[in-house]
RNA sequence: CGCGGGGUGGAGCAGUUGGCAGCUCGUCGGGCUCAUAACCCGGAGGUCGUAGGUUCAAGUCCUACCCCCGCAACCA
């Protein structure tokens, strides 16, 4: 086995604070790292943040700031990205930024070795653009051949852009995808290979001269160079590669493990192995996408308002409570469902109920009967055998797992011997051993001794997911630095036969749930303060005859329902006063149920061209008044004096 | 027929190459008292989405269909 391990996070994007999702990504990835470092491998841990590109360029000018002031903020400040990897107790060895200067200077060289070796090329990108949005837009994503985001003619142009030759590795990547296990779980690999490489890799795009927030191309000023080469080569300028800064790449690059997100996947294993195959450097050894945490059974967002913050988390339960209940409960490859109510199970029943509850027992009862050290004379029994061997081969099983990135099945074994450990004291009852300690002293020695052993080996393997928890527990049971490492968690009996414990808090407090729900509820609801924002007001002028060919109508809403396989769309009946049915469709499912909406009156314009919508025509607009209150969306359909006839035109 | 994932006791999930349907929680009954009202034992509860098919044998393989989720699309 190779003594080096080479792991990272994708560095993430930091156009607004870091939420449970990154967390979790993070936190497996720490744990993996704290499993090799145990392991006793030299480990380079790597994560970072992206930190170019027009988004930040927008939310900075939102803000009246520059970019990296903006950055700056969110990675190093109050709450940011560094802050939570302190709280969240990540032990990574480096951070990078892309904004740092020798990741900069290395991937001007970076792409300009693309460039030499003739796979970056000049082309011209070419599209439809709006010139009062500055805009590009792809065929597809116009809106009845206009901008989507203004509504007004576009016009062919082209823009002038540096183009990678992905295509002239389509063969190779598929090969690596489809042969090899470069990429995990396998059933990312269908989806990568039907949805990008059987249609035809397309050349890719990897400069913009429609932002300036980015790394310039040297020999091309106007030019910034785009994400993909900007944010995947993180993983080896942060070695040094191409740069001065540091100097691991021969020691550490080809990476051991990408850990990234479902979401990025497909940049990690088709455009990352190609540039990397144009530079002629080593491939990772492996990409891992592992899945979403949802919450409620939806994907978190925003927008839905379910964002989990794990700062509310870790400051009420614990971090390692929080850490352990992430890579406990869901399996890593696929999306799990995170909800309150199982992270407060998890850490009652496992953390406090099995594990807490044993560490308290048998501490408890060494000092009872023992004053607190073990006396160093025991006597073994049949009774013991069990557990005995499934501690003592616990730690290859646990190996295993980990091996495969299956930190629930680490975990699970874990947790049988807890559990295995609680059972032995029933068989064993040491309080009726201890009725008669003439007789029974050194059997009640042993009984204790392997309780103490059970624990001492959970511990170490339970370290890289709870690194203060498990040090805890190891200090309470007496356990010193040469039985505290990975070799002895396969001896049983490195622990002295005459170990004195000490007892401390409750490592894991029972929650009481209804109670910390509620919190938690409390807490969501207090930490929004309320911030409405507003469109600006237009400052175009409109001359009085455009106004007044706008006919704008009262309406009433006679039938009104859902749109099949619409998220969003509702479609209405409405009477318009002509007698003749008005079908108008809006996207407003979000916030008004069809149901409710029968029989009001409401504003719509009735003047506008039709326009088909998952195939149904939609004769007009209805009128809404629309603001945000913390980046969320709020609607409200304009709904008027019932006494209003329909038809009766406003103006 | 856009792509992918999934439908297994009340809830959340495992089920590798087809061979008696499992785990955690909850629930019911019992035991114990060292311990964080924790721990241990036992019971009840499932036509494995539906309908066909292959097989001595199907949750597992094949075909069709239904439903849910994500991406995409759409959001006048």
């Amino acid at each position: 086995m190779s003594n080096k391990f080479y792991i990272t996070t994708p560095i993430y994007y930091p156009s607004d604070k870091l939420h449970i999702g990154h967390a979790y990504c993070t936190v497996a990835t720490d744990a993996m790292a704290r499993y090799k470092r145990l392991q006793g491998c030299q480990v380079m841990f790597l994560t970072g943040t992206d930190e170019h590109g027009m988004k930040i360029e927008d939310k900075a000018k939102e803000a009246g700031v520059t970019p990296q002031q903006f950055v700056d903020n969110i990675v190093e400040g109050p709450r940011g990205v560094k802050d939570l990897w302190r709280l969240m107790n990540i032990s990574y060895d480096r951070f990078i930024r892309t904004t740092d200067s020798y990741h900069v200077q290395a991937i001007q060289r970076i792409f300009r070795a693309l460039h030499d070796n003739g796979d970056i090329y000049k082309g011209t990108y070419s599209g439809k653009y709006c010139k009062p949005c500055e805009s590009f837009w792809t065929e597809s994503q116009l809106v009845d051949g206009k901008c989507p985001d203004c509504g007004r003619e576009v016009a062919d142009a082209q823009e002038e852009a540096y183009f990678f030759r992905l295509s002239k590795y389509a063969d190779k990547i598929q090969d690596l995808l489809e042969n090899t296990d470069f990429l995990e779980p396998r059933s990312r690999v269908n989806e990568m290979v039907n949805n990008f490489i059987k249609p035809g890799l397309e050349d890719l795009c990897v400069s913009r001269t429609s932002f300036t927030w980015g790394i310039p191309v040297d020999f091309d000023p106007g030019h910034v160079v785009y994400v993909w080469v900007d944010a995947l080569s993180n993983y080896i300028t942060a070695l040094g590669f191409m740069n001065d800064r540091y100097d691991d790449y021969d020691k550490f690059w080809p990476a051991d493990v990408h850990f990234v997100g479902k979401e990025i996947v497909r940049f990690h294993a088709i455009i990352w192995p190609a540039m990397l195959m144009s530079l002629g450097e080593p491939l990772p050894k492996k990409v891992y996408g592992h899945g979403w945490l949802n919450f409620g059974g939806e994907k978190m967002s925003k927008s839905r308002g379910n964002v989990v913050d794990p700062y509310i988390l870790a400051e009420r339960f614990g971090v390692d409570a929080l850490r352990f209940f992430m890579l406990r409960t869901f399996p890593f490859g696929s999306d799990g469902n995170f909800s309150n109510e199982a992270l407060i199970n998890t850490i009652n029943v496992d953390l406090a109920n099995d594990l807490g509850n044993l560490l308290s027992r048998t501490v408890s009862m060494v000092e009872k009967y023992f004053g607190g050290a073990l006396p160093g004379q025991g006597r073994a029994d049949q009774a013991d055998e069990e557990l005995v061997r499934m501690g003592a081969t616990l730690r290859d099983r646990y190996e295993a797992a980990m091996e495969r990135y299956q930190f629930q099945d680490a975990l699970a074994e874990v947790f049988g011997l807890i559990g295995r450990a609680n059972k032995y004291i029933d068989e064993n009852a040491p309080w009726v051993l201890a009725k008669d300690m003439e007789a029974n002293a050194p059997r009640l020695a042993t009984v204790m001794y392997n309780l103490l052993e059970s624990l001492r080996v959970s511990a170490i393997l339970l370290s890289p997911f709870m690194p203060d928890s498990a040090g805890e527990i190891l200090r309470q049971i007496g356990a010193g630095e040469d039985c505290r490492g990975w070799d002895s968690a396969d001896q049983w009996g490195a622990l002295p036969d005459t170990v004195r414990v000490e007892r401390g808090e409750n490592l894991f407090p029972r929650v009481d749930v209804d109670k910390a729900l509620a919190e938690l509820e409390d807490l969501r609801a207090a930490a929004a303060p309320k911030e409405i924002e507003i469109e600006p007001l237009a400052e175009e002028t409109v001359d009085f005859d455009t106004f007044c060919k706008s006919d704008f109508r009262a309406v009433k809403v006679l039938e009104c329902e859902a749109v099949k396989k619409s998220d969003k769309l509702l479609r209405f009946t409405l009477d318009d006063g002509t007698g003749t049915p008005r079908q108008i469709l809006s996207g407003i499912h979000k916030w008004y149920e069809p149901e409710a909406l029968v029989g009001k009156t409401l504003v719509a314009i009735v003047n506008l061209p039709p326009r088909k919508m998952m195939g149904l025509e939609s004769q007009g607009m209805l009128i809404s008044a629309v603001h945000t209150v913390n980046g969320e969306e709020h609607l409200h359909l304009l709904m008027v004096d019932d006494a209003i006839p329909a038809g009766a035109k406003l103006c």
